[in-house]
DNA sequence: GCCCAGGGGGCTC
DNA sequence: GAGCCCCATGGG
């Protein structure tokens, strides 16, 4: 690996956490609860996916057998203020029903193999993409993984790492090439890129002043996003 | 009224 | 593999 990147890597890392300090992230008691979140926040704020988490509690169904227990027009009704809510409740069952079948409905039993092995498992069910996947095996099944997203494409974009239109896998791979296979590590900077891109990195208005990153930051804006908006 | 929020499936070429 | 549309709530 290049020692310059993984420093520089390292530096954006410091740079984060020493004006955020740690972020708490994914506040999950279970790790059943990590899946069901990483579905339900597909597209949506994590304030509306507590609201459903709380709901499915409360319905006595926050459990393998208890959504699979559930009618789906139940369901629908429970994370409904989750947006795409119809297509999240069959995510959610299909889900249930496969772990349920396969693995007797024991989530251990399932995260049980090698993390490649289970990545193609859940990229075949239906719902499950490579953030969504990747989201379970990091902060579920706590296994060395690099998760990236939109936010993760923004930041890295703008800092003059990536390319607007760099993959999925090229991000994931850029991260793993260049730093030390390590969970917590990958799960805290996750969660920083994250940060930062909510709180000061925006699509429209980065408020780049207060922004940690701002003293190594190229700000390349190619036209942010929908490539209309001019650089600020 | 507008924009945006921690994606993914299905289709086309 | 990239590009497009669909899904369809709630808060600022």
């Amino acid at each position: 690996m290049e020692q310059s990147i993984k420093k520089a890597l390292l530096e954006i890392f410091r740079l984060i956490y020493e004006k955020e300090g740690p972020r708490h992230w994914w506040p999950a008691q279970t790790k059943f609860e990590v899946v069901v979140g990483a579905i339900l926040t597909q597209f949506v704020s994590w304030k509306n996916v507590t609201e459903a988490i709380r709901n499915l509690y409360s319905e006595g169904a926050m459990s393998i057998e208890g959504i699979c227990r559930l009618s789906q027009p139940r369901l629908q009704e429970l994370i409904r203020c989750t947006r795409f809510y119809k297509q999240k409740a069959r995510k959610l069952k299909e889900f249930c029903l496969y772990v349920r079948d396969r693995y007797r409905g024991d989530l251990l039993l399932f995260f049980d193999k090698d993390m490649y092995s289970l990545r193609e498992e859940l990229l075949s069910l239906y719902g499950i993409g490579e953030e969504t996947a990747d989201s379970i095996i990091l902060y579920a099944a706590e296994k060395p993984i690099f998760v990236v997203d939109s936010y993760t494409r923004r930041v890295f974009t703008r800092l003059g790492y990536f390319h607007p239109q760099i993959s999925y896998r090229d991000m994931q791979r850029f991260f793993m090439e260049n730093l030390d296979e390590d969970i917590r590590l990958f799960n805290e900077y996750h969660a920083q890129i994250d940060g930062v891109g909510a709180r000061y990195c925006t699509n429209r208005k980065p408020r780049c002043s207060q922004c940690p990153l701002d003293s190594i930051c190229v700000k390349s804006f190619p036209g942010i996003s929908d490539g209309k908006a001019s650089a600020p």
